[in-house]
DNA sequence: TTGTAGGCGTTATCAA
DNA sequence: TTGATAACGCCTACAA
């Protein structure tokens, strides 16, 4: 329980040298002669000493730490797009900073202000639903941070970014409905700024239209993301009496939601009705039946995104900006099996 | 895509005013003239300028920093264990510095070395399945910081720990089994080192022996975790001819891939044999039959866990050490339901 | 190969 | 109420 902790001056003092010959010997310089170098060495280590790493990000004018924001971290898709940074950031000797929104535009625009101030390398952002303005991203930018967005991006801002091909994956996921016999197919969506759910509300009225029906405005229900409010909905259209013969979800929560209600009612899924969601939720395999849904490769997402920031910070940011897009992959469970 | 930032010194020059004036008038100090004050932020705001936290850190001799280590950010426990501990951290203006370990006892202890060598005000850490030792963990204390440890804790260390009551859990579960009749209940354990694991093992000897049975080595099975590991195990008791009545899993994982196991070869669960799992994972209520399982509490193991490291970073780290313990709920599902 | 001196951006102390 | 000065711990020209 030290409290002072050891300096450089410390050590020089014990050794009678200069603290410059210090530094040089621990950062392993080149002109140094080995006897002083293992002697200083051994002499911090037994006095115990530990680099102040705030002193040299100051003295350096550049850190060690990467900030990341995302929407929630218990997020099946988050948690594992951050497993996935960690494990390209952690080879390099930067740190992750983590801090989460819960979607709130507010704490979006502080977090960020946080990092800026902590004089982070990079930021590597996912948008919170709240933020329908992106000034504080921009006024970010303008600070020269090497900042890359995923998943939920901002479309007018020229950066670095990775996401879903939403628009492909919902496309792929309704044709399947279609080709399955189903025509009368209903759409849960998200808040449709977030580009998210944008997508693949636009992949899916492509692909209705592509088979020669109709989108209207009665066929897309808006902010049904929840298990909740998909068994809300699902009520809903069972009391109205027209009953769509297929669900596609932009979310597996709300799919979820559904597919439970209708078993509850006696609705036979896929027979009566098709239901098929978004990302591949560990329980879409395990439902009676199973959901057909969209794998995302999340941890692959995280990778490329930490890879595309590190490029970013070594490189000194001048390309121009580049998009990567995984397209998702169609996983098809009997939840859809009318054939 | 300025380089330079403004300091406060470029500030103090502007307005042909000192440093320390702006220092003052930037924290609100108590003692400075509200016209000189007001006049400093407006110019801060016009000039951009961003406190560098670094410095004030280094100066300060204190960070605003905390960080935490854990085995793994992409399990359902940890992403919700810290998304508690966000919500107490946030408001009080410290920041998360997240580090994950794979589960391995040098990962652990170079991210322990890179929390101290960045001054981190606290950690939070929860052990990684690969540290048999804990001369790294003595060695952080050593330093003087204060630290927290939550769920995989090191029992021989006296600090403040927050953990699941994993012996009650398991006796709870266990004795559930027992007066649902099964007789020949068998126990898929994880790593007995991990204190979590070997309390969940005890628990269940206890809870059989409490009713008259011994618990044998061959009713015991180490390290199995996963779905897979799960699956093979089953299929591997189904093969020996005498298939146990009942198992208690540490994990609802391999629970999970037993089930499945079971199913696919008409093993009737819960008749033939019962199955209960631990952590109430999402899945465990979607599968049929549905699993009994324990569930953790994780968030709010997580919001304790901050708060206790919070207390001590405010409270100068004087008071006797703490240990806090949530008793994990029983959810009982059909798995289980053989009367 | 080593030492000296200065500064990274702040804030605390002391004096005015 | 404000200013000058020093120091937090480290690194790096430059000089020796």
């Amino acid at each position: 329980m030290e409290n002072r902790k050891t300096t450089i001056h410390d050590i020089a003092a014990r050794l009678n040298i200069s603290a410059s010959t210090v530094s040089r010997a621990l950062n392993d310089y080149y002109r140094i002669s080995k006897t002083t170098r293992d002697l200083i060495k051994k002499t911090a280590a037994e006095m115990n000493y530990k680099p102040n790493q705030l002193a040299t990000n100051l003295r350096k004018g550049r850190g060690n730490m990467i900030g990341v924001i995302i929407p929630r971290i218990d997020r099946h898709f988050f948690s594992h797009a951050i497993a996935g940074m960690e494990s390209v950031i952690n080879p390099s000797d930067f740190n992750l900073m983590i801090c989460q929104t819960n979607e709130d535009y507010m704490v979006e625009k502080r977090s960020l202000q946080a990092l800026v101030n902590n004089r982070v390398e990079g930021i590597i952002i996912s948008m919170a639903a709240g933020s329908t303005k992106t000034d504080h991203i921009e006024a970010t930018l303008n600070e020269g941070i090497p900042l890359v967005m995923f998943d939920r991006v901002a479309d007018h801002l020229d950066i670095d970014k990775v996401l879903n091909d939403n628009f492909a994956g919902a496309y792929d996921i309704t044709t399947h409905l279609i080709r399955q016999g189903y025509r009368n197919i209903v759409h849960f969506s998200g808040p449709r700024h977030i580009n998210v759910y944008r997508d693949r509300f636009e992949g899916y009225q492509k692909a209705m239209q592509d088979a020669g029906m109709e989108v209207t405005d009665s066929m897309v229900f808006e902010d049904i993301l929840t298990r909740q409010k998909g068994e809300e909905l699902a009520e809903q259209l069972l009391r109205s009496g027209k009953l769509p013969d297929a669900i596609f979800s932009s979310s597996d929560f709300s799919a979820l939601g559904a597919l439970l209600f209708f078993k509850s009612k006696g609705v036979a899924i896929p027979r009566q009705i098709g239901i098929a969601g978004f990302a591949n939720e560990p329980f879409t395999e395990l439902t009676t039946p199973g959901i057909t849904t969209l794998e995302q490769y999340s941890e692959e997402i995280g990778k490329s995104t930490a890879r595309l920031l590190i490029e970013r910070i070594e490189s000194g940011k001048k390309e121009v900006s580049k998009t990567m897009t995984f397209k998702p992959k169609l996983i098809i469970r009997a939840s859809t099996e009318k054939k």
